[in-house]
DNA sequence: TTATTAATTTAGAATAATTCTAAAATGGAA
DNA sequence: TTCCATTTTAGAATTATTCTAAATTAATAA
């Protein structure tokens, strides 16, 4: 895979992914690039993910069932999936976890992602009733 | 939610999905269960799925981007998957993870999910051409 | 510059998983 | 048995995603 062409289209899509923590879906990406550049179509949106995705620039995750989310974070990292406002913040932090010698003795491990859910900061307010 | 009626087609859904850690999807168990009862619809089986969920009888996992699986196991435990055959294998061992405060802090985190990945025992195997 | 061309964009069609609908069937209470 | 709320069902509808093939264009070379 070499580089690739430098297209409005392109350039919009991966500007408005650049530092956005928000796990966009298709969708949400579609509608906010198309809203600044309206020589943009949904096709092209799938397209460049999919490159975007071959070359390891973003990753696509799975938390939705129905939707796609997508996340250009470069860094290794989990979330926290908020229960109440289904938000997902990224965890940069590293998290061990402590795996028995059976567990490594079964299975090659390569690597591990961690989901952790809960309440975040907003909505841990807006339950307790306090501001 | 009261108690269901048992109807052929339910018992013969819950039937299949009994002890099964395959994580099947929705195709593979109408397949699976049609083959014994041709009197199951694929309607039937989106129904009945639904139902357990509602019941927190089986699960939903969004490993699979494309096709929804669906978990029977009642104990709360972890995922392992294969980077070569795509199987999901339980694994019911406790795994402790260790959380800063600062995280314990900004989030109130009811639990976790971890998804291990690498090489099952058989593809292991076949990688090191070793039998 | 301008010409060339392979890569990209695009609208719309195709596909695939899931949900919906509304009519027919039936489990289980009375 | 009768009754009826619940369930089943086929097929239609919906939705996300992929495919197609024609039109456009970025980048390269003349
Ligand atoms: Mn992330
Ligand atoms: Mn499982
Ligand atoms: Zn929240
Ligand atoms: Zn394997």
């Amino acid at each position: 895979m070499e580089n690739f062409k430098q297209t409005s289209q392109r350039l919009a899509i991966i500007d408005y992914l650049k530092d956005n923590k928000n796990h966009p879906t298709v969708e949400e990406i579609f509608k906010s690039v198309k809203d600044k550049n309206p020589h943009v179509s949904l096709a092209t949106v799938y397209n460049t993910i999919d490159m975007l995705k071959k070359r390891g620039i973003i990753s696509e995750l799975t938390i939705n069932s129905t939707k796609r989310r997508y996340d250009p974070n470069p860094n290794y990292h989990h979330h926290f999936i908020c229960l109440s406002c289904k938000n997902v913040f990224d965890i940069e932090e590293k998290i061990n976890i402590t795996l028995s010698e059976e567990l490594k003795n079964s299975y090659k491990i390569h690597g591990y992602e961690i989901d952790l859910y809960g309440y975040c900061n907003n909505c841990k307010k807006e339950l307790s009733g306090i501001d």
